[in-house]
RNA sequence: GGGCGAUUAGCUCAGUUGGUUAGAGCGCAUGCAUGACACGCAUGAGGUCACAGGUUCGAAUCCUGUAUCGCCCA
């Protein structure tokens, strides 16, 4: 059976077989909606990527600790379900279909039409869009594939209208003028995340307004400073500092903007002005700038929009001034409009000074273009707190959306690792910013809401009131102008809505736009498990929702925190009124060697995919387990191969070794258990207490090793389960135990291969979670009928027995201590040394008595001679360990030996000199803890039984030497 | 500007509520073709715990400040 098995472990002719076999004998790992308990079902909901994606590190390690997690509850049992899915990434999306479209066949999406444009968007995603959950499936994710939900798909299409609709009619949901980010290219709002920041050189020009009455004492003007002169055209106020005296009499008065020759008012506002900068004014633009619009609302001034949609100027940037005309209209904005501005400005000698200045200019992430603040109508979700406050899915009532968010992670509903995350989630939820939803896209969910003119609202109002008296399928409101909206709870309602109407022969319009796709990810759990329905279909099996929703945790990346986790409490609760996860755990980002991020532009990225094909998915799980502890940041070097070019990391040259030393422990063990019928009556539980003495230690180190690794798991303590497990199998198991077992297996023991046995399974078990294929591959040799991913986790047979531990470990010292003289003195493996044992006390006779053996075989030594009292032999080395001293024969250099006498008799002075000192130290004695003080007293002790086993034969030795 | 984090061996990181000689992997050095594994085995060297103060009988750990790097928010 075991001529199959190769001396080394090859991924790429394993990986592919053992996922079928999941695949087929799991039916895709699919969720039983079963009879288990609460506490035995376990669920996660993927963050799901963005379907322009290809699988990064962050997905690798996102996916391994959710793998990790869910394979851990398969096999204690648990009902397990695991969703799949992704995101359609509105903007992105857009984006880059647009741009292939373009390159191809220069066509704009104004070109094609909205609805050919969204036709090839989905065509671009059947074609495309599923990679990343190959990529995933090629690391080992065992998500319920059967199930693979798309944020844009019927299901979560009909959970989205049910939200909106409820939000919509609880009042929840508003249209509003705001300043948005505006990306002029897309010509579409985009969010904060969708912006990063670039400094760029550009000028800081200080431009004369002159005052509009001049009194005595009066400046002729004042000078403020912008980077953007464009935007003065909509200035409505220049604002100094209340304390600033250069200013304090002109307050209240007036200047005029020049060129546009508009009168605006002096302000005095300490938020908005910094009267150590500059010359301590500042022109206010409220219709583009954020700051500037805060500081309007603050005095009620006029906004006056400069923008048109296309990023040129509008009719509003014209005027007379100095008795002359201006006019910049249709001018593009930031460029060709500011040139000829500062143009005549200079022509006027309104420019007191230009001077270059960096400054940092937000860019569209998907257009790489400026963004320009822009006033503009959009729709918001409201997040502060409401008058009579808001019903949540419970029934129960909550001051405000953002609130209920803060409250759920305040009291421990759902519960933030690392801790310390919590605050930023708090924190930006505090602000209660309303939500800006709406986007000017055509990929996405639209806005499900129509407009009926004002001359016919009243009539359309009638018309719903009577159709639908409960407001069970439309929620309508009145805009300010007269008109009303009117939002359909549902695509059937749809059709209604558009029979009414014609009917009257109302004309409606639905709103163009999108909806953020955050809005949609909000209510992944809800929408995956089939909200507002029981589950995905009427289907017993398929009742999700009300099995496995809360889901259990939620594992994802720190920067979406706010975006998205904040997002999903609120509507979970606002929809269902529960949490829609218990825990989130939130895994730390992986950094290059220098800690710089990795990025397509740096070039410093590691592909997940092309360390699954030059190491094997099991190893890149286990470095990039090995790597998830509770910092936010990992550096992981990457270097270039120079075989293949790409990026990779010696990092993962461990996982690859650790498959390796599994694989071929594995091999040793299997080529060895014989009949199992030899053994299959032997428990190993009564093995660990009536066995030898290193059946007993490593049955010990193996309940040790099962109940750290759970407590590991539960705790998300990843690293620590790596390492936990490493120590366990590489030293315990291999290094140790097999060695030992080597010469039990040579003289025909059954009890030892009923310990082995034990041993794999059990090992294979533990290791699963981090590495499913190497692990899977091996049991099928063991249990060819069964699979290790539907296995019982391993639970935990005996307690620590104290004694044997500390006999083992005194014969793991002795034997490294007889190897060390070995290597001293180069002494040939094969060669067998003699070795005599002078021990001090009964207990260390014993002990070495019981390991003889064990001594003899893994340090390749005779024992002639344990006992108290004992002719030291001439010609030997020496070792101290404990109160035992240990000679080892015909091999020995005196001076050498001196030598390490002396330097440990001083090491060793040194410690007990310090250990003295605390002793002596009656603060000490009468402050620590009793336990420390006597473990310093003990410690003591054996320091001194040590020192007197080396003073003793270092005279002798002196002696001799003479 | 506000908040958070990091600084421990050449590299990447652990280090539980302060307590016996600060650990691991990689790398390095030396030896070894040992019937599972050279992706291996054995042994070893390597640390003023960023810096300066303080609290304490006792500090890598707690407090204050400084420096450097990073992240988030404005």
């Amino acid at each position: 059976m075991n001529d199959e098995l190769g001396s080394q472990y090859e991924p790429s002719k394993t990986e592919s077989q053992v996922w079928q076999r999941w695949m087929q004998e799991l039916e895709q790992f699919r969720a039983r909606v079963g009879g288990k308990p609460p506490e035995q079902r376990f669920s996660i909901v993927i963050p799901p990527p963005n379907v322009t994606g290809a699988l990064h590190l962050g997905h690798a390690i996102n996916a391994t600790i959710q793998d990790i997690l869910i394979r851990y509850h398969r096999m204690l049992g648990h009902d397990t379900l695991w969703m799949p899915g992704i995101d359609h990434a509105g903007i992105a999306t857009q984006a880059v279909v647009e741009k292939t479209i373009f390159e191809k066949e220069k066509k704009s999406r104004h070109d094609l039409g909205r609805d050919e444009l969204v036709r090839r968007i989905w065509q671009w995603k059947e074609t495309f869009g599923n990679r990343i959950l190959s990529q995933l499936q090629a690391v080992g994710a065992s998500c319920d594939w059967s199930r693979t939900r798309f944020t844009l798909d019927e299901t979560c299409a009909a959970a989205v209208r049910e939200a909106f609709f409820r939000l919509f009619a609880a009042g929840l949901i508003f249209r509003g003028r705001r300043l948005v980010n505006w990306d002029a290219q897309l010509k579409t709002a985009v969010a904060d995340d969708e912006i990063y920041f670039e400094t760029l050189r550009g000028q800081m020009t200080s431009i004369r307004y002159p005052l509009a009455e001049r009194r005595d004492g009066d400046p002729e003007y004042l000078i403020v400073a912008t980077t953007r002169p464009e935007t003065m055209l909509g200035d409505t106020a220049v604002a100094v500092h209340p304390d600033d005296p250069r200013y304090r009499s002109v307050i209240g008065r007036e200047v005029i903007v020049p060129l546009v020759g508009r009168r605006v008012p002096i302000i005095a506002d300490g938020q908005l002005v910094d009267m150590n900068f500059g010359t301590g004014v500042v022109k206010v633009t409220p219709a583009h700038d954020p700051n500037d619009y805060a500081t309007g609302l603050r005095h009620n001034l006029p906004q006056i929009n400069l923008l048109t949609p296309d990023g040129r100027m509008n009719e509003n940037g014209a005027g007379q001034f100095n008795g002359a005309a201006y006019d910049y209209h249709g001018k593009r904005f930031a460029s060709d409009a500011r040139k000829a501005i500062l143009a005549d400005l200079e022509t006027l000698g309104l420019i007191a000074e230009t001077r270059v200045h960096e400054h940092d200019v937000g860019h569209s992430d998907r257009s790489k273009t400026p963004i320009e603040p822009y006033l503009s109508e959009q729709w918001f979700v409201r997040m502060g707190d409401v008058d009579g406050g808001v019903r949540l899915g419970d029934q129960t009532s909550t001051p405000g959306l953002a609130q209920a968010a803060i409250d759920a992670v305040a009291d421990g509903r759902v519960n933030i690792t690392p801790e310390r995350y919590a605050r930023g989630y708090t924190d930006w939820l505090s602000q209660k910013r309303d939500w800006c939803i709406s986007r000017q896209l055509w990929w996405g969910h639209q806005i499900p809401v129509w407009t009926t003119p004002a001359s016919a609202a009243d009539e359309m109002h009638k018309v719903l009131q009577i159709h639908d008296p409960e407001a069970q399928m439309f929620g309508a409101r009145r805009r300010a102008d007269g008109a009303l909206l009117i939002c359909s709870r549902s695509e059937t309602t749809d059709h209604t809505l558009k029979n009414l109407a014609e009917r009257q022969a109302i004309e409606i319009q639905r709103d163009d736009d999108v909806l953020d796709t955050w809005f949609s990810s909000a209510l992944w759990p809800l929408s995956t498990m089939g909200w507002p329905q029981q589950g995905t279909s009427p289907a017993p099996d398929d009742q999700l929702l009300p099995y496995y929703y809360p889901t259990q945790v939620l594992s994802t990346a720190r920067e979406i925190l706010t975006l998205w986790v904040a997002r999903m409490v609120m509507f979970g609760l606002f929809c269902d009124g529960h949490v829609p996860f218990r825990k989130v755990y939130i895994h730390a980002v992986i950094q290059d060697g220098s800690g710089r991020p990795m990025k397509k532009s740096l070039g410093n990225g590691v592909d997940p995919v092309d360390i699954v094909e030059s190491h094997g998915a099991d190893a890149l799980r286990y470095t990039l387990a090995s790597m998830a502890t509770e910092t936010q940041d990992i550096r992981l070097p990457v270097v270039k191969d120079a075989a293949t070019g790409k990026n990779t990391s010696p990092r993962f040259d461990a996982g690859r070794h650790f498959a390796n030393k599994v694989w071929n422990a594995s091999r040793f063990i299997l080529s060895h258990l014989g009949n199992e019928e030899d053994y299959v009556g032997v428990a190993p539980a009564e093995l660990a207490v009536k066995g030898e003495l290193a059946d007993r230690w490593i049955l010990a180190a193996t309940s040790k090793a099962i109940s750290d690794a759970r407590q590991c798991i539960d705790e998300f303590h990843f690293a620590d389960l790596v390492s936990t497990l490493y120590q366990y199998f590489w030293g315990d198991v291999c290094d140790w135990y097999l060695e030992i077992a080597k010469a039990r297996i040579r003289s025909g023991d059954t009890q030892v291969r009923a310990v082995l046995n034990y041993l794999l399974r059990t090992s294979l078990a533990l290791l699963h979670p981090i590495m499913p294929f190497v692990t899977e591959a091996i049991w099928e040799r063991l249990s060819p009928n069964d699979l290790l991913a539907r296995s019982a986790f391993p639970e935990p047979i005996s307690i620590a027995d104290h004694e044997t531990v500390k006999t083992f470990s005194v014969l793991q010292q002795i034997t490294r201590a007889i190897r060390d003289i070995r290597s001293q003195y180069n002494v040939d493996g094969k060669t067998v040394v003699a070795v005599r044992v002078q021990c001090d006390s009964a207990e260390m006779i014993k002990r070495v008595a019981l390991g003889r053996t064990i001594i003899e075989n893994l340090s390749q030594c005779s024992i002639l001679e344990v006992d108290a009292k004992m002719v030291p032999p001439p010609e030997s080395a020496i070792a101290v360990v404990g109160d035992a001293t240990i000679y080892v024969a015909g091999v020995v250099n005196r001076d050498i030996e001196i030598q390490k006498l002396r330097q440990r008799r001083a090491e060793i002075e040194k410690l007990m000199a310090s250990g003295r000192s605390k002793l002596e130290n009656n603060q000490f004695v009468s402050k620590a803890p009793e336990k420390v003080v006597q473990g310093i007293r003990d410690q003591l002790e054996l320091y001194k039984a040590e020192w007197q086993r080396i003073d003793e034969n270092l005279g002798r030795m002196l002696a001799t030497t003479q």
